[in-house]
DNA sequence: ACTGCTATTGAAAGACATTACCATTAAGGA
DNA sequence: TCCTTAATGGTAATGTCTTTCAATAGCAGT
């Protein structure tokens, strides 16, 4: 029995086709995705797959810490699978990757500290670091939207309008 | 002239009455504000403050780091005044209210051990604390769903529904 | 494998949030 | 005061997210 299962299961939760689709696309994805492009992408495995489904699981996956919510300069939110440990996000904002910095002791470190001097107490830290990942450092201007827009393509079809 | 003007007139752009008043709704307000909450509560100093214009005028603030944007469990967002320095935020998911972390070493040494250890270059660094605050920490369930409701009518005449 | 309970689903409609459009207005330098 | 043009704001369009509810399907028990 996965860790997944166990944890559904724990709780009194089912373990279905809609949620395991959801969780499939997330781990094949390289960037993060839209509810709406998790579905389109979703209904190539399991074509009833429906919007609000995918926006219930990922509601229930983020409670469980299997997904975190990534804030683009957009309106809409892009979710990713990622680790139950505490780390910062580090969001690539040309080629749109995004990876978990490994070992959360500066960021616990910061914590304790705000926690210490303002009596503050931090249950629910959103730390995500844009900017530009060693790969698009060297890319020019008109290189960078290639890129960018390369990117976009190669994952989700570009689904945003 | 303000620093504000300056830093306008510098751009080439101009200070309006819409942006002065949304600038003052929000130094006016103890919590985050949406949009559409600044638009209502605008319209009391200039009632022909329109909601698109102060969504252009956040996005320039945001721009100019005026401005910050305060991500919510829910889908919109929030908007407060804040500093130029480096600070993460501090955000009590009971009463709403907001504070800068002063004094940004903490935040800086998790931001240059990151760039050192991963060559990622971090140029927009998004840190919300989210948690109690020390006056929301002694609070019951039933008190603490009381206090909720109480800021809530207190600053916007609760203009979400 | 069959049954029953109920968590879950998903289509559709609705409620909001955000953006595009464009004729009109008003900052602010000359 | 006069001009240039940045900026406005009403409206319409688009996109995002939630509510609703009848139908479906996990899964525990037999
Ligand atoms: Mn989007
Ligand atoms: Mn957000
Ligand atoms: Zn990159
Ligand atoms: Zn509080």
């Amino acid at each position: 029995m996965s860790e997944l299962e166990s944890g559904l299961a724990a709780s009194g939760r089912r373990l279905t086709r809609a949620r395991r689709t959801v969780l499939r696309v997330l781990s094949d994805a390289s960037v993060p995705l839209s509810p709406r492009e998790i579905t389109a992408v979703g209904r190539q495995h399991y074509g009833h797959l429906g919007l609000v489904t995918v926006y219930r699981t990922l509601e229930l996956l983020e409670l469980m810490h299997w997904v975190r919510r990534v804030h683009g300069a957009d309106g809409c939110h892009g979710y990713m699978l990622c680790g139950r440990a505490l780390s910062p996000t580090l969001v690539c904002r040309l080629c749109g990757r995004v990876a978990e910095f490994p070992g959360g002791q500066p960021l616990r470190s910061l914590i304790d500290r705000v926690q210490a001097d303002t009596g503050f107490r931090v249950d629910d830290p959103l730390v995500q670091l844009s900017g530009l990942c060693p790969a698009c450092q060297g890319a020019s201007g008109a290189d960078e939207a290639d890129e960018a827009a390369h990117r976009e393509n190669g994952s989700a079809e570009s689904i945003h309008t």
